[in-house]
DNA sequence: TGGCAGGGGTTGA
DNA sequence: TCAACCCCTGCC
């Protein structure tokens, strides 16, 4: 198969993969080899073009949001010292565009867990209960079969008491009691709250929902290491400001593309604050 | 080698 | 507001 190479200005693949939003994606020398939706990428960065290896370049192309104008975006923030330092070290990250179920699971598996940890449990579960799509390449297993798997045999991904949530929404999805597509025509704050009757899904990993599966871009998740740059950087003098303070503050400050500006402060500060900081 | 603390969250009291 | 939930890793 010959490679198909695409332009893709202002972007960074790795950064992109590498920056908390998936979790399945595999590097092998210069190559990303990965699944979207059902269908094997196999992608290289050369430069400002794409080289396609494997994979549909519209999909592609979808998925990592090439057509999101990113120097507008960054253009719509408020002018301050830790995002303009955050914009910077993130140029080219961009949000991606997720299959729905997979992202909903992922994040209920995400929860008190480090990247390693979602990561393999992630590939666990594509390996065990995924279809497979190529050799060696798993698609995310559906709501309905996750539902039929049941908690016992999800613990042997070690899943620990995440197998409970998980195995509770997928049935919740696969017995009808919420379909992920109409719910899509919601208002931000109604779809929030239709996507917290899901066991485990909590105003956290809602949030990374709305952001990564419904591209709600104003959504900002709030996680311990944003909740860390938000006291350090923005409220250094309120030791005892509120969580709910911080919430109120995040919804009106950064605006419009508040989404990518959560992502670009997470993924500066999980870069270069390391992994204790000063309280 | 083994014990212990703590982690990207949700839930229910 | 806070403890409990399960497992893994790093550190001593």
């Amino acid at each position: 198969m010959s490679a198909l190479e695409i332009p893709c200005p202002l972007f960074d693949l790795e950064k992109t993969l590498g920056s908390g939003q998936v979790f399945h994606w595999t590097k092998l020398e210069q190559r990303f080899q990965g699944v979207i939706h059902r269908e094997p990428v196999e992608i290289e960065q050369i430069g400002d073009h794409l080289r396609i290896h494997r994979g549909d370049p519209e999909t592609i192309c979808h998925y990592f949001s090439l057509d999101h104008p990113l120097e507008e975006i960054a253009r719509s923030f408020p002018a301050d010292l830790p995002l303009a330092a955050a914009t910077d070290f993130c140029r080219g990250l961009r949000l991606i565009r997720q299959p729905r179920w997979e992202c909903i699971a992922t994040f209920i598996t995400s929860a008190l867990k480090q990247v390693p940890h979602i990561r393999q449990i992630s590939l666990d579960l594509r390996r065990r209960h995924g279809e497979q799509v190529g050799p060696e390449v798993f698609a995310y297993p559906t709501a309905a079969t996750l539902a039929g798997v049941g908690e016992s045999i999800l613990r042997e991904s070690r899943l620990g008491f995440r197998a409970k949530n998980l195995a509770a929404a997928a049935r919740f999805i696969a017995e009808g009691r919420i379909d992920l597509d109409s719910i899509g025509s919601l208002p931000t704050g109604e779809l929030e709250r239709e996507l917290c009757r899901l066991p485990g899904v909590g105003p956290k990993v809602a949030r990374c929902v709305l952001l990564f599966a419904y591209e709600r871009l104003d959504a900002f998740p709030i996680d311990v290491w944003i909740e860390r740059v938000l006291r350090e950087r923005y409220f250094p003098r309120r030791r005892n400001i509120t969580a709910l303070r911080l919430r109120a503050f995040t919804a009106s400050y950064f605006g419009p593309y508040a989404g990518y500006a959560q992502q670009y402060l997470f993924h500066h500060a999980r870069l270069t604050m390391g992994r204790r900081v000063a309280s």
